[in-house]
DNA sequence: TTATAAACGCAACTCTGTTGCATTTTTTTA
DNA sequence: TAAAAAAATGCAACAGAGTTGCGTTTATAA
């Protein structure tokens, strides 16, 4: 296992050396990500802050983060957005890559970072010249699959 | 190369044989996604039928297409639904199958259907009972690609 | 500490997609 | 093939996610 995620000091540091200001929500989102370890939707970060921060703060500093290369956009099953956050050294203001896949489950929907299914697995494809990979699987987690 | 897809007559007989009405609209919509061959907006649709079907009728046609197998959503990276032909024994009312990509270009916004990526060449997912796969991949189609 | 820039909150708005209901078209059946 | 039943359509009004403008507040730079 590789080192985890960083604490609450470089959470900051890594909002400054993004060029994004350190506000104490921007701070508690950013750590919001690196605790759940999974994705986010605008829904659950409202309902962590208690309604107390207003959607298009959260809209806009969502905007911020993707723009820095802190986190991504996944597609869900329902066409929501959600946000995920990215590693650290993978993407920057420059570009993202993000050739690995989700697991959304449908019941707890919960999200999680498929590591292993990595862009470079899939067979050429011929003709396509392919930017970016949106893989989301559906299904059960361990948690909440029952035979 | 297999078999094509079929004429007008058997996409009367394929609604029909799903249960569902053959008004003048349904067919021609069938028919335009045997035609188009790639997956479509219902934004693509009203400009097809320059706007004389009521964009609430397209939104049950597809419901009902895809209730009885005949088309599955593909989720595309703005967030909007697309459409995308059910290969014919492949879905029905029952359950679909689509372990099968999409590749969708960024220029065009065409949207191909990549057989070759099956779920099954994925890695095993210790602790995840995968149901769904959807697969995005985006970049640029041969016709719009310029190195 | 002041000036500049970024972030925030509110209200109003846009856009995609949905619902209810009356009317029309298609399918069933008798 | 005509009448009855079922499904599809169109309209208008609605719901909810996401956006925009702008005045105010907070953070950063000078």
């Amino acid at each position: 296992m590789n080192s985890k995620y960083k604490n609450d000091l470089d959470t900051e540091s890594r909002l400054s050396n993004s060029g994004l200001s350190k506000t104490v929500f921007r701070v508690d989102l950013l750590n919001l990500f690196y605790k759940s370890q999974k994705s986010l939707t605008i829904e659950e970060i409202l309902k962590h802050f208690s309604d107390s921060i207003n959607k298009v703060t959260i809209y806009r500093a969502l905007e911020g983060f993707e723009e820095k290369g802190l986190v991504h956009k996944v597609p869900d099953r329902n066409n929501l957005i959600r946000y995920s956050l990215c590693k650290e050294g993978q993407c920057d203001i420059n570009a993202h890559d993000h050739h690995h896949g989700h697991f959304i489950c449908k019941r707890c929907d919960d999200t999680f970072c498929l590591e292993e299914i990595k862009f470079a697995e899939f067979p050429n494809l011929k003709g396509f010249y392919v930017e970016e990979s949106n893989i989301v699987l559906h299904g059960y987690c361990q948690d909440c699959y029952i035979d």
